[in-house]
DNA sequence: GTCCGTATCATACAAACGTATGAATGATAC
DNA sequence: GTATCATTCATACGTTTGTATGATACGGAC
């Protein structure tokens, strides 16, 4: 059913990997339904029929691309979110890797955003991401709680509460820029957003750390 | 061109209001482009033309629908937001009064996620409750540092850090009880959840409030 | 050379889409 | 009663959609 290429990795672009980059740019652009086979196959230099050689059909092609953004969000955060032996300090690393490659990987905003959408169950790859790293930032917290540095509640409900900061700003970008006047363009915005972030979350935890208590960024 | 129903406010439904409605639950549902006009005016039981009559369009409907039920949400917040002199209890009844609507018209989730996933410029309605919400986060978070009680920093940050916390819970509620094992079911479910975020904010914006070192909701 | 599986190609097809059109309907005003 | 108006209705049109089909090109195996 043509779901992998025969040829080995090559180098130059395959039309395989050609659609799932133009698939990922017009997705992430437009969406899902208002992206027509025509324009991915049309902007890859490809066949009409070339989605459904390779993919089996449109939702193929989208599946794959939705694993193929996510996979390596999963495992920058992973490791840097593993990279500290201290809990609170592994949480600074798993926010300042999630918004890193947030801002670095645009697309994945409207990638995730149309699936999150919909009413129906969410794909796999999603729900695998979401798992993963929600699981991650649960554990460092019952670390943290266990060492007393973390304050008491619910884990659960305190790794929602500290992944919401990258979630926002990054699900939330057009919107903060439009209506909230807050710009993520240049290098500075992003620094002086982080360390704003970071602080909160630092205070929020209730945690006494070394930068928690100091004056807030400006 | 249709825009206004001539007819006064009636008190049974008028093919107008059934349109307005049928269009809030399934572009909710589907999303705007996987909704059919077909569907909409079938649902609404109504001629096909009705929605073209009515609102010139499937796109004047939707602004339409967005606006209607966008309005009630910047009007509940702000009554909340207005009803305390403190700044910080003025923030906390922001936080009530919107995880509660948002929590009370699900619908609200997938309307507005639809837009902010797609690239281009904002509806005017979504950007209005943007604006409005966020000014008035802003203006408490202002007034607090005047008063000394919330912590230096950009208030636009700090306030992007405050509505984080019912933007997630609301945008990524699918998420959180698919993938985080966190319900919203019940009236406790919510309880808990709403309690946990006002302390992370009390603690994360700096001030020794009240309720801000009292022990965290179990 | 011949064979064979992979890949690409042009084209066709049925279905669904948003919208336009013009006739029918029904209440209100005079 | 009749004219007038907003509204509803059935139907048609032209596009665009995702997918299917069958032919053609290519590149190693033998």
């Amino acid at each position: 059913m043509g779901t992998g290429s025969v040829r080995a990795a090559g180098k130059e672009p395959t039309t395989r990997e050609a659609l799932l980059e133009a698939g990922r740019e017009l997705f992430a652009a437009a969406g899902y339904h208002a992206t027509s086979i025509r324009s991915i196959t049309g902007s890859a230099g490809a066949n009409l029929g070339a989605v459904t050689y390779h993919f089996g059909s449109k939702e193929g092609l989208y599946h794959a691309v939705l694993e193929n953004a996510l996979a390596p969000f999963r495992r920058v955060v992973r490791v840097a979110a593993e990279s500290r032996t201290a809990p609170l300090e592994g949480i600074e690393a798993f926010l300042r890797a999630s918004f890193q490659h947030l801002l670095d990987h645009p697309e994945l905003r409207a990638l995730m955003l149309e699936q999150l959408a919909s009413e129906g169950p969410l794909p796999e790859p999603v729900k695998r991401t979401f798992r993963s790293n929600f699981g991650l930032l649960r554990k460092l917290i019952e670390a943290g709680q266990e060492e007393g540095t973390i304050c008491g509640g619910d884990p659960r409900l305190l790794a929602v509460a500290v992944a919401a900061q990258p979630a926002v700003l990054n699900l939330l970008r057009p919107v903060l820029e439009q209506a909230g006047g807050i710009s993520t363009a240049s290098r500075e915005d992003r620094e002086v957003i982080i360390e704003n972030a970071i602080r909160f979350v630092r205070a929020g935890l209730g945690a006494p750390g070394p930068s928690s208590n100091r004056e807030a960024v400006r």
